[in-house]
DNA sequence: CCTCTTGCCTCGAACTGTAAGGTATGTATA
DNA sequence: TATACATACCTTACAGTTCGAGGCAAGAGG
């Protein structure tokens, strides 16, 4: 189904700006949430700091994935919720082709070895 | 299986090791060969440069994961032949370890998003 | 008053992937 | 002979990522 789509540094690496893309597209949510839901639901198993999340959120709505609202949570306190453009809807669809094609790479490849 | 165990930068980065441990774990090769090899195993989907890969495999070595050996092969050039250690070999399950908890990260974050 | 939680942010260090370019030899071809 | 191609190695410079460390501010609870 991949056939022949290259693989681009993206992939093998920007794991994270489609992680972030696929939570937003459940529904708008702000960078402290964000962090803090992806560490629950993965029980810990991955768990990405502030310092990390904020930055991808700024590529992210400069590019155009994603705009921003600042809008007072019942905390009083402001937030600023994201929510996916159609250009990241877009880009949450290619990302996720990429890393279907990724995956099977890297089974084909590891197949074997990891069994040993 | 994976329970509790952090994804850490080299999970979401470095794949490239992790393929390229896997495939010496077959049976020692060359650069130039792994370059050729991973392009047509693929489909050309996975397309490294040599570029990229003999920075990585002067990197493995230097941290003890590879062990280099000169060789002239059949065609008379001189071939840099590097095999799996066994500290690569550890590597290579821990690697394998975590790209299995990225996938599973990945596939029940994606899960429904990619759906649609 | 102090501390904790929420919620935003930036900076610098470390590392990666890649294109581009360089070297050298054997073989085939004109 | 000259020219080109495939083999086979390598380095350098650039752009991009992740992440820890740290800072700012406001509300809640002791």
């Amino acid at each position: 189904m991949v056939s022949v789509m290259r693989l681009n540094k993206k992939t093998l690496d920007g794991n994270i700006e489609t992680l972030l893309l696929a939570v937003l597209s459940e529904g708008p949510s702000y960078g402290y949430q964000i962090v803090r839901e992806l560490g629950e639901r993965t029980g810990g198993v991955l768990k990405l700091g502030e310092g990390t999340v904020y930055p991808v959120l700024h590529r992210m709505q400069e590019r155009g994935l994603i705009a921003a609202r600042w809008s007072k949570g019942p905390s009083g306190r402001p937030r600023k919720y994201y929510r996916v453009t159609r250009r990241g809807g877009t880009a949450l669809k290619q990302n996720a082709q990429q890393w279907a094609g990724l995956v099977e790479v890297m089974q084909s490849v590891l197949g074997d070895a990891a069994a040993g």
